[in-house]
DNA sequence: GTTAAAACCTACTACGCCGGTAGGGATTTG
DNA sequence: CAAATCCCTACCGGCGTAGTAGGTTTTAAC
């Protein structure tokens, strides 16, 4: 499951980019729009402008917006950010590695050379897709209606075959 | 992160494959052999009877062995026996799916848009992949070593493209 | 038929993380 | 100065994960 904190963090960056224009935005405005708590969003745009994606201005007129253009966000960073590493074991995390204590031989391990496909899959997606991709998809989906829901963030890879229908 | 009880359960089942032949094999053997508690994998593979993947057999001589053959075991649903739906986000699960009370359009959302990506690469992966397969894979990277890494379950689609060096 | 090995079952628990909430302090505009 | 806003620290309840404890039942071997 991806964890609150990152989803509200994506709404909201999708929102600050369609409000690029209007100067900065005030957290309650954005916590209004999209049905978020507002203090817990107001931790969540702070780490977002600790990471350096966000700026902020107070008082009166203040609030937040993109500090860099929505195509050079790419979201895995986002989420990285904010709730951490998204490898599936600790063995396939770069920056938070660990050996898995059970793990007899890393090189063999089944579960490793499985989920390290997963992993990988899922990085290809979060981090080749950025802020603008996603708001463009957004916008798609919304105008375009039905073909908005088959379009991609990217290009599909070989054959584009959607004709799986797994359970989950 | 994939719990606990899913690795074990794919740890076990590749070890119970590779002795298929030697009749029942009981629970403290594989506990040893794969470094896991011994209770706790007693209670995974009563799940994994359960759901019709083992058969096991009491008393001495005794022990688990696999109910079908490793070709038609699909880890996916390995995974979702023991953990639950994989779905990143409730209202993406088909078997658990519940809208996300945050959510003001689920059509045009844009955590939905992205992780029904991911969701889907992981499905293709998991639920595209055999215990037989996987029990191949991890045969390969013992014996073949540097070429064993590069390998994948299923010939990757596309162009094979291993250059991304992502952070998580 | 006794012993022992194994599966099977029920209950319990310690710990950490997630998703917030509370309350105030600092800064800036009008 | 007043008000709006960001900023900071602290706290907390509920839930899931990863087990443990302690038995009962079945079955093979002697």
């Amino acid at each position: 499951m991806l964890p609150m904190k990152s989803r509200y963090a994506l709404k909201a960056l999708v929102f600050l980019a369609r409000h690029q224009a209007d100067g900065p935005v005030p957290v309650a405005g954005i916590a209004n729009a999209e049905a978020i708590p507002t203090k817990f969003l107001e931790a969540i745009l702070l780490e977002l402008r600790n990471a350096g994606i966000l700026t902020s201005r107070r008082g009166p007129t203040g609030g937040y917006q993109l500090r860099v253009e929505p195509k050079t966000v790419f979201l895995g960073d986002v989420i990285r950010n904010l709730s951490g590493p998204m490898a599936p074991l600790p063995c396939l995390s770069k920056s938070a590695y660990h050996r898995c204590a059970e793990c007899v031989d890393e090189a063999t391990c089944a579960v490793r050379l499985l989920m390290a496909d997963v992993h990988a899959a899922t990085l290809r997606i979060v981090d080749g897709t950025t802020l603008a991709e996603l708001v463009a998809r957004v916008d798609a989906a919304a105008t375009g209606g039905a073909e908005g829901q088959s379009q991609r963030c990217r290009p599909a890879e070989g054959p584009a075959n959607n004709d799986f229908d797994f359970i989950d």
